[in-house]
DNA sequence: GCGAACTCGTTTCAGATGATACGAACTCCG
DNA sequence: CGGAGTTCGTATCATCTGAAACGAGTTCGC
């Protein structure tokens, strides 16, 4: 009863959408219960620490960019961030919209301290893989994503 | 002031688990809206029309083992499906609690119907790609998705 | 047999998510 | 100036998600 959806060639296991959800759906609520548990960071915050500490000084609107989430979820992240303290808004000079967000002393901290643990996590995730396979992943990914994003585009 | 973090070696662009969740909501994103506007499906609704596609005749247990999703999600899905009466659920001989999912005519057709569809979508993300590129992203996909699993279940 | 412990599936509840609407501030022109 | 149109960030709402509690059915041990 199954060999009609094997002549059909879609099977759910080979499928890569399915493949690639499954595969991003384990490492991100590892990632995620991680950096809840031990440090009380929701992912989205998470990646605005990391974004701030590689580039401080940045409004919402550039974060948006740089972290490809919702303006929403960025919004809620930075209020839970400011809340603890971790980092400051000061004022844009020239827009009285926008705020520029940037690290604290208490978030650099945190931020050197979880970073080692991220890697961590990256590292034991990739053991196995060589570094080239790695390199590979890491560009078929991108692919993935620019002609998810194009497919999207076109449709809309 | 980007120094620090470059020297610590994590960048979020680099960062494979930021990568693949980028990636893999990207796909997501797209197919879901995709089945969601042509179909009324959902994912997991999909997912579902789809492993039953494959083998009928399948309880909800066997579902999520087969689809990786929470046994509530499952049952949310199932039902979405039997009311537009594309599953149908009949006893389980043995197992006065347990119900056997197989998809109906109706169902079948859909499904016909989808499955070019998904693997025409599928065909789009991976142009470009050598077969060989992707026979290697789904093992390196399933490799990351086990090292995860072992990671969460040593935590656990 | 019969009660304790377990499993299947559903319901309920709290938290996260993103589309939409909105207020405030800015830019552009006439 | 001053009003139309745009952009920044927030608030609201409808939806999705999974953890936990639950009822019904089954299995096991005595």
């Amino acid at each position: 009863m199954s060999a009609a959806a094997k002549e059909a060639g879609l099977q759910l296991d080979g499928y890569l959408p399915y493949r690639l959800s499954v595969a991003s759906n384990a490492v991100s609520g590892l990632i995620a219960r991680a950096y809840q548990d031990r440090f009380g960071l929701t992912i989205p915050q998470w990646r605005l620490v990391c974004v701030l500490a590689e580039d401080g000084g940045l409004t919402q609107g550039q974060l948006v960019a740089r972290t490809v989430m919702d303006k929403v979820t960025v919004s809620r992240a930075a209020q839970g961030l400011q809340k603890r303290a971790l980092v400051a808004r000061s004022d844009h000079h020239a827009d009285g919209r926008s705020h520029v967000l940037a690290l604290t002393d208490e978030g650099r901290a945190l931020h050197a301290e979880i970073a080692p643990l991220a890697l961590a996590y990256e590292a034991a995730l990739i053991s196995g893989l060589s570094p080239e396979e790695v390199a590979l992943l890491k560009r078929l990914l991108g692919r993935l994503q620019a002609a998810a994003g194009q497919l999207a585009g076109e449709t809309a």
